[in-house]
DNA sequence: AATGAATGAGCCTTCATTCAT
DNA sequence: TATGAATGAAGGCTCATTCAT
């Protein structure tokens, strides 16, 4: 009944215009939000009608699912520490960790916003959200586990979810609200608390 | 023309009807967000009309700004650390703190989730928070000021933006996002990072 | 969550208006059926605006419930055979029964076609037809019942579907299909099939 | 211009793509309806794409007078009457008629409800049905005739135009409404009723 | 011949806000 | 003061049809 066919550009210039209304969601949504922005907004701006934008996604909450799995492709896949880790110091690390966060930041950094934003607002955004964050907890996890018999942290889970949510939140207000500006003193900061409470 | 006049309500009559329309606003948009939640749906849960409702409030946002300023006047004024810690230690005093700010996140806790939702979206909403906030920073500052001379850290600024942007995601996620169940974990945890940065 | 509110009108001035929304629905989906009437087209008939139309019916479908129970109040309410009957013979009875079906579909005849057009096309729509049909369905069979020991049929129930049937499928192609020109000679006919059928 | 060359199929692969249009479309329409049925769908369910649909038809009501051409040429042209009763009697030629109606309707139940409900609605569809029906009308007239003498009525234009009606609705609403249960019942009733009518 | 991506008018519905009573 | 009926712009989405390839 209601199954509409979603279609998958495959041809260059369809792949195209399906970037080119991402881009345009991304650019809109940054400026007003994802509530602000209208699918018909966002079709114009990409230069396509609203059909095309239905026959390429579900609905606007489709859309908005693709640019958040998108970003995370691009900011969290990266951040593959264990790899580096090995030949690394903890102090190395933690400013390795708390650099590429605040790297990943610096990619559609309005946009971010909107999605943490929306993460707050609902469970449901909330969910969309989480799927692509939890491998990171893992990663991180797992590197702190590596360093397990030196540290003086016992419970390793709340130590980590506390870390987690630290940095997070510490680049987050730095790179939303402060516009970059105090970011190195941040890092210095960030590692010397999370160090000294490590060891 | 366009000057609505928005009445200041005097009576006993009119400020029970205000505080009707506040907590019935309140509870909509804790249930359903600020969004989901119309100004018709309000003035009815608050059994007002919506005539009334545009007599109190120029508009949807007008109530919002009210109602943030509401919470921060519960939740952050009693905050008043400054009076206490005199004869306290530091631990005490960071332990106190962050009990405080937890205590103040359980106060209309689903409410306080929108508004730093809103918050995030939208540099309008956020500076309606940050007016009330800012208080808070100053006050920890010159508490923190107080301990000067046993600190190891050098830059005051830094630090307390870091401490209380800290406290503060890590109250928040654990209250919205986790039900506050790892709650007496986050606070000991907390301390200890915190008390260990600073000396 | 969804539970808007339906307005029931109760001033003169807003009853009038739900009767030229009503007037406006029967006006164009007898012209152009039901589903090439758009709910918007109602309202600008009416001379109401769109959202007026909304706060008094749920939906289009809803309008339509209104429109066939009022058909139906004013064609099936007065046939109220069992009144008169008591001192009519049976031919009597069944030529009058004819006579007020016909009747019947003299009143917005366009409109009663495209509720039957409806009632053919799903189910959904021949229930909310056959709520207010069952009635008449009930009066004749006991009207029937009267003249049990005189009739020569036995499967009561067989013959009463029947007429009815039958009846309600002539009335309805002469008045629909051919402008009730032949009307005279079908209710004769009629009376003189089913006459001759019950005894 | 806007004179779009509609093909005839003549060679084999044309006609069996075209005949899997039309399979598809009676499929979608008895389970959905015509107006729930797009022709996109129609053109997905036939594996055929949209191009070809409108090159084989002009537009979906013109796929739909090829469907309704079709039911008839299976439906009605077999009934024919005249041939067999001449060795019949009435009695068994009213049974005889009946049977085949019946017969007729057993054939796509669902879609002819669909050509019946589309007949209603509007006179364009109910002109395309009956271009159609005319031949079966004559050919009951026919019938009539030769057993003038015999019969008891006079109006011999009103009496087939009854029997036609009745019949026809009797059937329909039997295989329609009631998923022709009580089948045997009606074809007994209804002979007896025209039998004992006509004589 | 065939394809199917693309179009866009138009549908249904919501809701912040106004204003006559 | 208070009411609540009324407004209409705007949003999400569908689908018959076209046309470049």
């Amino acid at each position: 009944m209601g199954d509409k066919e979603i279609r998958v550009p495959k041809q260059k210039r369809s792949i195209e215009k399906k970037q080119r209304i991402k881009d345009a969601a991304i650019k809109l949504m940054s400026e007003k939000g994802y509530h602000s922005t209208s699918s018909n907004e966002i079709a114009k701006e990409a230069g396509v009608s609203i059909g095309t934008f239905y026959s390429y996604y579900k609905d606007k909450k489709d859309l908005y699912k693709e640019l958040v799995a998108d970003i995370y492709d691009v900011v969290i896949t990266p951040m593959n520490l264990s790899e580096d880790s090995d030949n690394l110091s903890i102090e190395e690390t933690v400013y390795l960790y708390i650099e590429t966060v605040f790297k990943g930041h610096e990619y559609e950094t309005a946009f971010q916003r909107e999605i943490a934003s929306l993460s707050e607002q609902s469970d449901e955004f909330r969910e969309i959200e989480m799927v692509h964050k939890k491998g990171l907890t893992q990663m991180f996890i797992s590197v702190l586990s590596a360093y397990k018999d030196e540290l003086k942290v016992k419970d390793l889970k709340t130590t980590s979810y506390l870390i987690l949510t630290t940095v997070e939140a510490a680049v987050h207000d730095t790179m939303f609200h402060n516009g970059g500006k105090n970011k190195k003193a941040v890092i210095r900061e960030l590692t010397a608390m999370i160090v000294g409470y490590l060891f």
